[in-house]
This record gives structure tokens, C-alpha cells and sequence, in this order.
DNA sequence: TGTACATCAGTGAACGCGCGTTCACTGATGTAC
DNA sequence: TGTACATCAGTGAACGCGCGTTCACTGATGTAC
């Protein structure tokens, strides 16, 4: 029922409609003509697209004006506040829609037993190709984990430890890290999204991201959370020495 | 001879050299007036400062304007012409300025051996005390590593990177992690400026920011730092289960 | 030492522009009968 | 099914404001003689 429409094409007003309304193909509601629900659904849809491509294309999330998300959404400036009350708003929006699909993808892969082969390099594989997949989502997330609005910040942090916290349970789940109790294997966690987290951004300054460039990253993350684990795995069986 | 000038308060023109001179309490050069390269280099100073400030009070970097920028620097708007093309440029500076005085620091503590007791823990503490003395130049490093523009990023990159390296010749010529070679060694101290870097975003976040939340700060960052450790020394003498 | 000129950091007026936000409106969709 | 009215997403004009940047200027500091 999703439509994808091109974000760098642009509409106005009823030429978007027509043009969701084409690209639709079920045949039994060809005929149907959208709601008005369904059509704000996707202006407001059309307003956190142009949005992330703003951001895709380098601009600063903060700096970005209604203006200019309105301009390149296909619809007019006051349209805006239809939607959202300021870009703040939007921005909240937009880190929801990130934590739902990892979300998705957590589930799927978790049902699924999605992993092949070795644990730590599937998982890191399956995040790199994750965040080549919506690259403007997370540059998003990397400008205003530090740059956005007190709101935003802690927006993001929430999403970060929501996902050290299902790494620990799925640690202790598979019964790993026996000796590690749980104060320390939320340390462990933290350090792991820290480091893949940390990593990423590498992945994001990479223009092209040619295959044998993201298959140096996700070797390169492996290599260090093979070493944060070797190190989890000692934890408590011997002190360090310094 | 540097003065600091209060940056809350606002000079003009004249009245801020009047400042400057009374506060400067050496005898000898009292009567002595300011020459005119003295009075520029203390304006763009006001100019750099006023920007941090204005961080500091959780603007953006970004979005903050050269108009702005001057007038809490107690100027006219036309004269950050005077030093800076555009605020990338001040930016730069800003970089360069924490680059300095973190390498100054780092000679510092290694010509006095300033370290007391165990390294890792001396380390971190030196490290979290530096960060609570320049809390605005480390807002706007975390703002602008994402965020900035590219040459911006650029800049913040090179200085981490050179942190790293300097991290790995110290242990080098400490002889520790002999087992470890010159590749992995590198990975290793990316992994230990990352996880420091990263958990600093929790300092900086923390308003008050006291003795006591400083004091866990440091537990917790060594307590990361000791389970890396413990995985680098590990490293080449025994493969990773998983 | 004093004088005459050069330099140039800082000034203040002015410009055109894009901004956020308001307002009354339009006309397609939805609903009640 | 058809009609009459309600709703409300999207429109377009208008506003006052702060922005970056230009320009000719001023007057203190610096320099040559």
C-alpha cells in the first residue's frame, strides 16, 4: 500500500496525486479515488523526504528552513504547518521512522535466524548494508545527536541505548559472557554501539562506498569488536595488569 | 600578556581597550599603549570567544551569524571582515586553537611525568579535567564533526587521527602490547580515542557537571579502557571464539 | 624631537534577500439527510 | 441515489526581521624625514 515517490522529482498539489494515484498498480481500487487522509499522509511523507535529501546533500539539518522543505517537497511554505509546528517536530518524526525500522529489522532478522556464519561479522554486515540503505537517515542522526535541539539530542541517546540494552538481553539471552555480570555487560554493550556507532562515520563520509570500500569497513568493525570481546570474555577471570 | 576579558560583558571600541589596559597589571608597561597588531589580535580573539560562548549557550555553530557573532564581541558587524572571510574560517580557528593547547598539554604532562599511580586512570582523569576547563571547544568539535562543513570535518577528523597515533607511539615506546603489531596497534587506539570520545558526549551533556558525576565519568571511561586493554593484550595470543 | 603623510582596524548607512508566521481564501473530499 | 452543508489540506499575498555583504568614512597608530 506504500508508495515510494521519487524524492527528487517535485509535484504540485494535484500533479503528486496523480502521479501516486499512476504509480499505484491493484487494480481493484484503480478506480478509487485517495482520501484526504491518505493525502496528507503522504504530503507530510513528501516534507520528511525532501527533508533527509536536504540533509543527503550536505546541508545542515538546523540550518535547513519550512521554506525550503516546503519548496522541495512540491507545496507551498504555510502547507507546513499542516503537518508539524516547527522543524523540531519534523525532526522528532524523523527519528522515530529510523528507530522503527531498525526495529523491523531487529525482529525480522531475530525470526528469520538471519545470521550466516559467524555471529559478529553477519551482524556488522547486516548494519553496514542497513545504513548504506538509508544513508540520509543516519547522516541526520549523526548531525543532531550533537547539533540539534535539547528535545532532538535526547531523542537519538534514547534510540542508542535502547539498542546497547536488546545487544546485552541477546548476550545473556544466548547465554554468553557468563562470568560478566549485568552491570558490566551494559558497559560491554555501550562500548559495542559506541564502537560500531564510532565506526560508521567513516562509512558516511565515503562518497562512492565502492563494494570493496564497505567490505574494508565492515572487515576493519569486526576486527575491533572481536577485540572489545576477547577483552569481555577475560573480564573478571583476570584483572588487567595497568 | 594575554588578557582575559569578560565575555559576558560588552565593550566598544575604545572602552574595551580601556578594559584591557586596566586590567593589565604589569608596572613597567602601564603607560605603554596597545599597538594596533596587539589591539587586532585581541579583537579577533573577543570574535573567537564570543562564537564559543554562543555555543557554549547551546546555540548551533551552523546557525550561528556573523552579525552575532560580533555584536556579543562588542563590534561592529563589518569588522569580523577585518579577520575572518566567514564563519568556516573562524572555525578553522577554533580547531587549530584546541589542537594547540591539547598538544601543549600533552608535552606538559609527559616532560613532568604528571601522571600519579596507575597510567590508565591518571590518564583519563587529566583528560576529563581538560574537558571540563574547555567545554565550549568541545561543544563545538562534537557539533561540527557531523555537522560542520567539509573542510570543518576535515579539520576535526585530522586532529583525532592525530591522537591516535600519538596514543600508539607511546605504547610503542612504552614496549607494551609487544604481541600486537604495528596495524592492529593502530586499531587498538582508534578503539580507545573512540570510546573516550564518545563517552565524553555524556560529560559534556551534564549541566552542573559535579564532582561526584565527574568522579563516575572517570570510573566508567577507565573501566572501558581496562577491558580494551585486556582484549589488545589478548590479541595474536589467542583467536576470538566467535 | 617634531612634522607630514600612510596605513588600516573599526564605523555606520545602505542594499536586496530569504526567513517564519499570519491571514482570509478555495475547492475537493466527507457527511448527514 | 441525490442534495446541501461541513471540513480542512493546500493556496497566495503580506508583514516585519535579521541576515551577509558593499561602500565610503574616520581617526588612532605607524613611519619617513
Amino acid at each position: 500500500m506504500v508508495v515510494s515517490v521519487q524524492s527528487d522529482t517535485q509535484f504540485v498539489g494535484s500533479e503528486r496525486a496523480i502521479a501516486i494515484y499512476q504509480a499505484h498498480g491493484d487494480p481493484l481500487d484503480s478506480q478509487r479515488i485517495l482520501s484526504r487522509e491518505e493525502k496528507k499522509r503522504q504530503t507530510r511523507q513528501s516534507l520528511v523526504d525532501a527533508a533527509l535529501t536536504l540533509v543527503g546533500q550536505g546541508e545542515n539539518f538546523t540550518g535547513i528552513s519550512i521554506r525550503e522543505v516546503a519548496k522541495n517537497a512540491g507545496v507551498v511554505p504555510t502547507s507546513f504547518y499542516r503537518h508539524f509546528t516547527d522543524m523540531e517536530e519534523l525532526g522528532l518524526d524523523i527519528v522515530d521512522d529510523l528507530g522503527m525500522m531498525l526495529r523491523r529489522k531487529l525482529r525480522a532478522v531475530r525470526q528469520t535466524d538471519g545470521y550466516s556464519g559467524e555471529l559478529t561479522r553477519s551482524s556488522v554486515q547486516l548494519f553496514t548494508d542497513f545504513v548504506c540503505h538509508h544513508r540520509n537517515h543516519f547522516y541526520f542522526m549523526y548531525q543532531c545527536r550533537a547539533g540539534g535541539t535539547v528535545r532532538l539530542r535526547a531523542a537519538i541517546r534514547n534510540e542508542l541505548s535502547f539498542f546497547a540494552n536488546e545487544l546485552a538481553s541477546d548476550i545473556r539471552q544466548l547465554h554468553m559472557l557468563g562470568k560478566v555480570d549485568s552491570a558490566d555487560l551494559q558497559m560491554v554493550s555501550q562500548l559495542i554501539v559506541a564502537a560500531v556507532f564510532e565506526s560508521t562515520t567513516d562509512l558516511l563520509d565515503q562518497v562512492d562506498s565502492s563494494p570493496t570500500f564497505r567490505q574494508e569497513f565492515v572487515d576493519l568493525t569486526v576486527k575491533k569488536l572481536r577485540l572489545i570481546w576477547l577483552g569481555a570474555e577475560c573480564w573478571r577471570s583476570r584483572r588487567p595488569a595497568d
